[in-house]
DNA sequence: GTTTGTATTAACCAAATGGTTAAACTAAAT
DNA sequence: ATTTAGTTTAACCATTTGGTTAATACAAAC
């Protein structure tokens, strides 16, 4: 089957095509004649392994999907300090989406696109068990170990700053002129980063 | 030509329903035969009134970005002091963005599509001004105004503030439970939620 | 009522699109 | 060498798509 000196598979490889091209257009906006090109494949063969369009868009959503949402409510779901759980996941949360940094926007069009299903696809039925996180905030309120947040609010802050200067790195690099390793060690630095400045400014 | 008791124009109809289909879809995915369903019009007045579909995406992407861009960095820009600097900025964009919430999203899309372009038309081969903030925030430093923080840093906490609970609107639905008119409330508060917060973490 | 300019419509067009089909290719097993 | 199973290809198909065209409708001016 590998003929080439490549080690990659057919397969392998329309899934990684595909999810440059899904990135880029979006799913109504990508045409299979254009992940077959960026794949170096003919055309049949997304059929082939893929059946349809949808079939292969859903291959590609589930594994975005799969590899970010478990952990991080994990993260927020333990028995952790609340301190210690913004520090962990800050850390985890950008060491994964650096590793695929397609991910948030990804995610971000899919949830606005169909919020319905999008949260059913996830979630089914059930309800992210966040009240553990909630409750956390509200007792550290009570017991005066953070300034009063509504733990919505708080909740907001750290997915936004962990989240948001993923999807914005175009106009960082244009705004502050870094170059990829610099942009690579700017958010490797947000993993402490975010976590001091939300502590610091809780923390009473 | 309004002979229906609507005041709207074809030209506005048209115009609303693209934003809505470009948001949905993207410009790719978007089907001119969708816009015209939406705006409940012949298709071929699309081309009458605006050409093309590219044409017709540029009319609402300048529109989209004329409504936020200059103000945000007037603000940045200009000789107020650092911290009502942050607060001017925080309610400025969350006012703006609340009257056309798709905008976020929006042009996140299109700077992630093409991010060069997406530069080149805004800013043409100029630099936003953001110099003055950079410097301000360096001198506030120095000066032991504010804790050891890069300027970069502290503006993407900003920024990302600001943006992203826009795009993450779904997700905050049902992580929270809240109606429609709680996010708008949620949102309202950010106004002085996000200024405090900031100005308490970088604060000495 | 007629003319003029603008707006609207239905039909049409060539190209693009997701998907299908049958033949050809490849490699392993016999 | 032949058979088998899996992979790949080029051609094809019906439908969709952005855009065009000519006729019709509408409203204002004369």
């Amino acid at each position: 089957m590998d003929k080439t000196g490549s080690d990659q598979t057919t397969e392998d490889k329309i899934l990684e095509a595909a999810k440059n091209v899904f990135v880029a257009k979006g799913m109504s906006g990508a045409r299979m004649q254009d992940i077959a090109n960026e794949a170096g494949i003919n055309k049949a063969l997304l059929h082939y392994y893929f059946r349809s369009k949808e079939k292969l868009f859903e291959v590609i959503f589930k594994a975005a999907v799969s590899r970010l949402v478990p952990r991080i409510t994990a993260i927020l779901e333990s028995d952790l300090p609340l301190f210690t759980k913004i520090e962990r996941f800050c850390e985890n949360y950008i060491d994964t989406v650096m590793q695929s940094p397609f991910i948030p926007l990804f995610v971000i069009n899919e949830m606005n696109k169909q919020p319905e299903e999008f949260i059913l696809k996830i979630w089914g039925d059930q309800k992210p068990g966040l009240q553990i996180f909630f409750k956390q905030v509200e007792e550290a309120v009570a017991t005066r170990l953070i300034r009063p947040i509504h733990p919505h609010q708080l909740l907001t802050h750290i997915v936004s700053l962990n989240i948001f200067p993923f999807v914005a790195k175009p106009i960082i690099f244009f705004v502050t002129g870094m170059n990829t390793q610099e942009y690579k060690e700017f958010m490797i630095a947000r993993k402490k980063e975010i976590p001091e400045f939300i502590i610091n400014s809780i923390k009473i």
